[in-house]
RNA sequence: GUGCGUUUAGCUCAGCUGGAUAGAGCGUUUGGCUACGGACCAAAAGGUCGGGGGUUCGAAUCCUCUAACGCACGCCA
């Protein structure tokens, strides 16, 4: 289904060609139509007139007038003027704005598109490590991954979301010696042991999370522990029977701890592949780097050359190997594309990290296309975010100064929004949980996505966990709102089935009308604001979305009764607006990570 | 040093391929429930768009210079 805009452009192409204005320039259209940024003058506007006003040798306001005498009578404008110095004004007629709300309604997602070609697309996101708690930072990868996933799928692309654990590295051997030394006895350690090792992990995920920062920390200062625990990663991948099988063990108490975390975020992957799956091919992927003739030493590492012709910085090579044969995270990396092609052979791969990785990401994957370990075709698409900050403007940490786990900061989102409904509204202690909980998490997720990616953001508890403003909690109250008011005209026997609400749909005259002709424009956008998201990767668009359009709906809420409607008919027309505005923010919110309660 | 990013109202941020009087929210001031959820709505005050120069009929937006802050620049991830 076409966009309204486009709808409304090529009606307004049409008009100049009539007028003669037709050919201006190939590629440019001179009856582009957008929004108006005059909502006190008019809903629509075209400047057309203006641009094409050089080329024909004639003042704007003599082209916009003579454009508008062509839409005179139109089906698509109630009104279209020609102003100084030579803006055309418009206003859209009501009966085709009915009508496409109508076709909207009866279109599948609303009159979004199919992409022209879906996409597989492999999206890498979360970031987490094994045996290492999620923190802040972590928040925003899973977030913004967990939103452009479900973005992009719901506008038509496959895609598939990789957890793509750090489970490979030193970190690893770390742990496993700081293991030993608390318990030196394990059968794991007992290089002779021949038997099946034992079921049950042993360690808990929290005995598991405080040995990592003591045993990092232990490193640091004892060489001959950090001798030790790189023999331990290296006997690990090399495949030691005793430290293969602790390691599956860390795997599984952490990854079902990491499950436990996302899960609570509404943050689910379809692949927890990590590091660790790709060791086989690094051999290979090395060996073909170096027969390639694209692998060289340098320095005494082998390194691939990516510097291009028109770099205006320098582009340091990209690591494949360190100096002493080790790999490092350059070499998982590229190996992953590899195995990624040769699994699923996607034709995006969308990596999401801190911004901070820009060069690096630039690096492996100019890599990755001069080895050709991609097509030529294949998009590699990285998307840097920016940092949390607390209110002070830095990095944000706990009251102490320490990291923020992330686990604290959900459950102190969850508490304040407990402590604020309970206070607000009646209700049960077990239901007030129940929606605190929907309402935090809509809270943290709005307030993160609600920001550009790219910029780093400050995580204030009380704006986010607000209920007025641009906030998760205000989108949520006005859903439950409207949701109210519909089982309340379900109680008094209306039907929440009627298809053909919006065919009666009449735009009042006067103020009313037009908070409703507003809120009907504004749902009138979702389809090009979805597509818009899709293909910037931007759930920021999906957030100002709808707060605009939750905006529009109070408003036309407070101008507009419903239920007490005396006319039937129009009544029935209203409640169909009022289904799909509920249906619209719903969908919003669901590609957004979060859901609407029934009550708040 | 080189490159990238940021700079818009007191605070937090929008500004959708250049368009009319630069928009929201919070905070401040004020007004509004005999209708469907007042956790809402409406109104007011508040800005040399970091600074200079340029392109254009027209610039927060494009080009250039410059300032401040942040980040990255081969064996970390």
């Amino acid at each position: 289904m076409k966009k309204l805009l486009e709808l409304i452009s090529e009606e307004m192409q049409a008009a100049f060609e009539a007028a003669g204005y037709g050919e201006a320039e190939a590629g440019s259209q001179l009856g582009r139509v957008t929004l108006s940024n005059r909502p006190d003058l008019c809903e629509y506007q075209c400047n057309g007139a203006m641009a094409g006003a050089k080329k024909f040798k004639k003042a704007p306001i003599m082209i916009a007038g003579e454009v508008a005498e062509k839409l005179q009578g139109s089906q698509v404008f109630s009104q279209a003027e020609a102003v100084m110095p030579g803006f055309l004004n418009l206003r859209l007629s009501e009966e085709f704005l009915r009508d496409y709300l109508r076709d909207m309604r009866q279109a599948e997602k609303f009159g979004l598109d199919e992409p022209t070609k879906p996409r597989k697309i492999i999206i890498d996101y979360g970031g987490a490590n094994v045996a290492k708690p999620l923190h802040v930072g972590h928040l925003r990868s899973a977030v913004i991954g967990e939103s452009i996933k479900r973005i992009c799928r719901y506008a038509g692309h496959e895609v598939i979301g990789d957890a793509h654990l750090g489970d490979w590295g030193l970190q690893m051997g770390l742990v496993i010696v700081g293991i030993k030394e608390r318990q030196p006895d394990l059968v794991y350690f007992d290089d002779s042991y021949e038997g099946e090792y034992p079921k049950e992990a042993p360690f808990t995920i929290s005995e598991l999370e405080e040995i990592y920062p003591a045993s990092s920390s232990k490193s640091k200062e004892d060489p001959e522990y950090k001798a030790q625990a790189m023999e331990a990663t290296y006997k690990l991948q090399n495949g030691v029977r005793g430290y293969r099988a602790l390691w599956r063990h860390m795997m599984n108490v952490s990854v079902a701890d990491l499950k436990k975390v996302y899960s609570s975020l509404n943050v689910e992957f379809d692949l927890w592949k990590g590091e660790s799956d790709v060791r086989d091919l690094i051999p290979e992927m090395v060996q073909y780097m170096k027969d390639g003739g694209y692998a060289y030493i340098s320095e005494g590492a082998l390194v691939v050359d990516v510097k291009e012709e028109t770099d205006t910085k320098e582009v340091p090579p990209c690591m494949i190997l360190k100096s002493d044969g080790a790999s490092l995270y350059n070499t998982s990396d590229l190996a992953t594309i590899l195995e990624r092609m040769r699994l699923y052979h996607p034709d995006q791969i969308i990596y999401l990290t801190d911004k901070r990785q820009d060069l690096y990401f630039d690096q492996v994957f100019r890599c990755a296309r001069k080895t050709k370990l991609v097509e030529p075709e294949t998009q590699l698409k990285w998307i840097g975010f920016g940092t949390v900050n607390g209110i002070d403007g830095k990095p944000f940490k706990t009251r102490d100064g320490g990291v923020m786990r992330l686990e604290t900061l959900i459950q102190e989102t969850k508490d304040e929004m407990l402590r604020k409904i309970r206070e607000g509204r009646e209700m049960s202690e077990e239901e007030a949980k129940a929606v605190a909980d929907m309402v935090a998490i809509s809270a943290l997720l709005y307030g993160d996505l609600s920001n550009q990616a790219s910029k780093d953001y400050i995580f204030d508890m009380d704006r986010f966990t607000s209920f007025e403003g641009d906030t998760g909690p205000y989108i949520l109250y006005t859903i439950v709102r409207i949701k109210s008011i519909l089982s309340k005209y379900a109680e008094q026997g209306g039907s929440l089935e009627d298809s053909e609400g919006l065919e009666l749909l009449a735009a009042p005259a006067e103020a009313k009308g037009f908070a409703q002709k507003q809120l009907m424009m504004q749902l009138a956008g979702f389809n090009a604001m979805m597509e818009s998201a899709s293909e910037e990767t931007a759930p920021h668009r999906v957030c100002a979305f709808i707060y605009d359009l939750a905006n529009a709906f109070n408003h036309f809420y407070h101008e507009t009764k419903i239920l007490a409607e005396e006319d039937e008919a129009q009544k029935r027309s209203l409640i169909a607006l009022l289904l799909l505005t509920r249906d619209v923010l719903e969908t919003c919110i669901h590609v957004l990570g979060f859901e609407a309660p029934d009550k708040m």
